[in-house]
DNA sequence: GTTCTAGAAC
DNA sequence: GTTCTAGAAC
């Protein structure tokens, strides 16, 4: 990235994006009766005795729930419609009842027989919700390429808050170490092996799995290499709040160990880069860090300006999460890890975020956001 | 992560 | 009465 300024104008183009990310979910049969079924987003899908499910129980109605799955809200909402009860949740449903079925979650199709679960993943093209999840080798099976060049591109929308500078897109992605994003040779990108994706026990909602969307976004990229992507933060909390997230398939600072430390301090070159090109650099001071527990599946770096000058900061927590030691310095962890090969977090991290909020240039103490707001224009130059 | 909102705080 | 926040829902 040395002597790269993205924002200025002999920057590449920016060549078509590829396909935008779509999501699908599939109906598993849990006893293996036969292939998934595609539930596409907010549409009725009948289940029952068919040949298609191989259910050819009499007690069961040929059109015995109705699933629609909606895959902003990451559940499929299933309504009894045959005379015997289904089962969902450790519940026996009534006839025209709706419940919500999540991952994780079992559906017995009639009187606690014939298990299904659900399961969201994402791709890039059409293609890729025809059929289940695939394995990476069946997906890419020369995957040794890599992106190689670096291609950036300014587009300015908004001088005051961002330098916007897309990069190129390329073609062919990099499969990652466990195969979590894998791309085939004609341009789709499927998430495999979502490690924290649906069906773990601490799934928290589609939403949680956003950042995996955006950085694949070529529009919301700011810079990207063969290791690493930069995308402004959706909610930026300060004039400048950007987020370094590796390529590679990484859910939090929990999975980090030594061997991850030298793509952390590549991390934070890019960091400190983005901020020694930033043109307000010489008024405003940065932090470079972690969250010690993040919302945002896929472990980011967080490259904020410390002016906290943002509509979006708005909470004592948003406050709190920069503002104390949840905010682990990004040097900090890779000592961290140098040391001791993995990060650990204090136990009781997360009550930091309840602290009574203090400003992070004057220690005085304010007691509410509003007030922490105006006293921190104080502070601004 | 955000949004929404009931109820606490003022 | 309005402002603000914490927690639920997503």
């Amino acid at each position: 990235m040395s002597g790269v300024r993205p924002w200025q104008s002999n920057a590449s183009p920016v060549s078509p994006a590829a396909g935008s990310i779509m999501r699908v979910c599939w109906l598993v049969s849990k006893d293996g009766r036969h292939q998934p079924i595609r539930l596409a987003h907010a549409v009725c899908v009948m289940i029952g005795r068919s040949p298609e499910t191989k259910i050819t129980d009499k007690k069961c109605s040929r059109h015995q729930v109705q699933l629609k799955a909606d895959y902003n809200k990451g559940y499929v909402l299933v309504k009894q419609l045959g005379i015997n009860p289904s089962y969902v949740n450790s519940e026996d449903l009534r006839r025209d009842q709706e419940v919500k079925l999540k991952p994780g979650q079992d559906l017995y199709v009639v009187n606690r027989l014939y298990p299904y679960t659900i399961r969201f993943e994402e791709g890039t093209s059409d293609r890729d919700t025809l059929s289940p999840k695939r394995t990476h080798e069946e997906i890419c099976p020369n995957s040794s390429s890599k992106m190689s060049n670096k291609h950036l591109k300014t587009e300015d929308s908004n001088p005051r808050q961002y330098h916007t500078f897309n990069s190129k897109s390329e073609e062919k992605k990099e499969k990652t170490k466990d195969g979590h994003l894998a791309e085939n040779s004609s341009n789709s990108v499927t998430l495999v092996n979502s490690s924290d994706a649906s069906g773990q026990k601490d799934f928290k909602g589609m939403w949680s799995q956003g950042l995996k969307v955006s950085m694949q976004d070529p529009k919301m990229q700011v810079y990207k290499d063969d290791k690493v992507v930069v995308i402004k933060d959706k909610y930026p909390k300060a004039r400048f709040h950007w987020l370094v997230l590796p390529w590679e398939s990484l859910s939090n600072l929990k999975v980090v160990r030594r061997d991850h430390l030298t793509l952390l301090q590549h991390m934070h070159q890019v960091g400190q880069k983005l901020v020694q090109e930033c043109l307000d650099t010489d008024t405003l001071k940065f932090r470079l860090g972690y969250h010690a527990i993040p919302s945002m599946s896929h472990i980011h770096l967080h490259v904020i300006s410390q002016d906290f000058d943002s509509p979006c900061l708005k909470t004592k927590k948003h406050w709190n999460s920069f503002n104390t030691d949840y905010f682990l310095e990004s040097e900090d962890v890779m000592k961290m890890v140098e040391q001791n090969g993995k990060v650990t977090v204090k136990d009781g991290i997360a009550e930091l975020l309840k602290l009574p909020l203090m400003c992070h240039v004057c220690q005085q103490q304010q007691s509410t956001i509003p007030q922490l707001k105006q006293h921190l224009k104080k502070h601004l130059s």
